[in-house]
DNA sequence: CAGACCAGGTGAACGCTGTCAACATTGGAG
DNA sequence: CTCCAATGTTGACAGCGTTCACCTGGTCTG
C-alpha cells in the first residue's frame, strides 16, 4: 500500500536489505543506491541513519558477528551437561560451528572479519565467540582433558587456528571436506588421549541469521 | 624526454605502480585512472594488458605471494645446516616470516589473500609458502622433534594457525606483540620438549617486495 | 623502398557510484 | 493549533570502470 512519506524504521530495513544482498552477492557488490531502490526510497535517505556506506556495512557486519555468536550459543545449549564428554563436545562443537558459519555464510563472514568491519568491533576479549572459546578451554582444563603444559597462550593459538581454517575455507584454499580432518588434528594437539568421543556431536547448520 | 607514443613496458609499469599504491593505501583505495595518471597514460591503455581492474590487482597479488615466498626462502637460507637446532630454527623462522609479512605489508597481505586474488592463485599445494611449511614439518619429523602421533593433518593445522594469526594481526584483533607468544604456544603444541632453542632466530624484516 | 599491418596507444562517451546541499513532508510535543 | 525536529526527496557533482572508434608508428613483406 502506498508508503507513507516517513518510512518509520528505515535504518532497520536498510540493514536487513543490505544483509540479504551481502549474503548472496558479497559486500563489494552491494550499492547504497540499489538498497534504496529495493526499499523504494531515495538514495540519500540513508544518510539520516548512517554516516556513509561503510557505516551501513558495519551494522551488517555486526549482525554477522551476532549470527556467529548465536550458532555457538546453540552448540553450548545442546551440550550443557556437566561431564567430561560434554566439555569435549562443546569444544569441538564450537569449532565446527565457527567453520560451518564460514562455509555457508561466506560473504557475510568476509564482511564481518574484513577490513571494513574488523577494526570497528569491540575488542575480541569482550566479544561472544572468543569468550565462549576461552570458557570452553577452561572447562577442558578443569576436566584435565588438556595435554599438560600447554595452557599458556592456548586461547590465542586455538582461536588463530580456527579462524585461520575458516578463512582458508572462505578463500577456497581448502575444500570444506577438510573440516573434520582439521578438527581431528587440532584435537590431537590439544586434548589428552583416551576419552574417545562419546556423542555424535552433530551440529545443525540451520541457516538463520539474526536480525 | 617526451614519452614516446608507445610506452614499451606498460604492463610491468602498471603493476609496479599499482603495487606501491596498494602498499600504502590498500587495494580498495586504488583506481585504474589514478594509476594511469601517475604513469602519464590514458586510462583505457590498461585494457591492452589486463582484462579489467581485477586482472591488474591479481597481478599485484601474485607479487605479494612472491614477496612472502622470498622472505620465507631467506629464512631457510639463513638456517640451512643439517642439525636438529636448524630444523627448529627453520620452523619457527618460517612462522615468524609469515607473520612479519602480515604485519609490515598489511595492505598487500589483505590483497594477496583477499577475495580478489585468493581464488586465482595456484592450488596451495603447489605454492611456495605451503610447500616450505610442509618440508619444514617433514624435517622436524625426521629429527623426531614432533610430538608423537600428531603428524596426520598437521600441515593443514599449522598452516591454518599461522595464517589465522596473520589475519588476526592484520585485522588489528591482536597486537603485534602477541606474535612471540603465539609462536611459543604453537611450539609447545607441536614440538617435543627439551632441545631448548639454541640460536637467536632473528629475522630481518627488510621490506623488499620483489618485481 | 613502399606500403600494409597490427600491437599498443588516445579521446570521448556511457552508466554507475557515493555524497552533499537545499528543499519538502509530517508526526507529535508544547 | 502551531511549530519543530526528524526524516525523506530532488538535483547535482565528481569520480569510477569500461567501451568504442580512431590514431601512431615500428616491423615485416612484396
Amino acid at each position: 500500500m502506498s508508503r507513507t512519506y516517513h518510512h518509520g524504521a528505515l535504518a532497520e530495513a536498510m540493514v536487513e536489505q543490505a544483509l540479504t544482498e551481502v549474503r548472496v552477492r558479497g559486500a563489494d557488490q552491494v550499492s547504497l543506491r540499489g538498497i534504496a531502490q529495493a526499499l523504494e526510497v531515495s538514495p540519500s535517505a540513508a544518510y539520516n541513519h548512517f554516516p556513509d556506506k561503510e557505516g551501513l556495512l558495519q551494522a551488517v557486519g555486526a549482525c554477522g558477528l551476532a549470527a556467529l555468536d548465536e550458532r555457538m550459543a546453540r552448540v553450548l545449549a545442546a551440550h550443557s551437561s556437566d561431564t567430561a564428554a560434554a566439555a569435549r563436545a562443546r569444544f569441538l562443537g564450537l569449532g565446527r560451528a565457527y567453520l560451518a558459519f564460514a562455509v555457508d555464510e561466506t560473504h557475510l563472514f568476509q564482511l564481518t572479519f574484513g577490513p571494513i568491519c574488523a577494526p570497528k568491533h569491540v575488542p575480541p576479549e569482550e566479544a561472544g565467540p572468543y569468550r565462549k572459546l576461552v570458557a570452553s578451554l577452561e572447562d577442558l582444563d578443569r576436566w584435565e582433558l588438556l595435554k599438560p603444559g600447554i595452557r599458556p597462550g592456548l586461547d590465542l593459538t586455538v582461536w588463530a587456528a580456527t579462524h585461520g581454517m575458516a578463512t582458508l575455507l572462505v578463500e577456497g584454499a581448502v575444500p570444506s571436506e577438510g573440516v573434520e580432518g582439521f578438527l581431528g588434528s587440532l584435537s590431537r594437539l590439544v586434548l589428552v588421549e583416551g576419552a574417545v568421543q562419546a556423542d555424535p556431536l552433530t551440529f545443525d547448520p540451520s541457516g538463520e541469521v539474526a536480525r
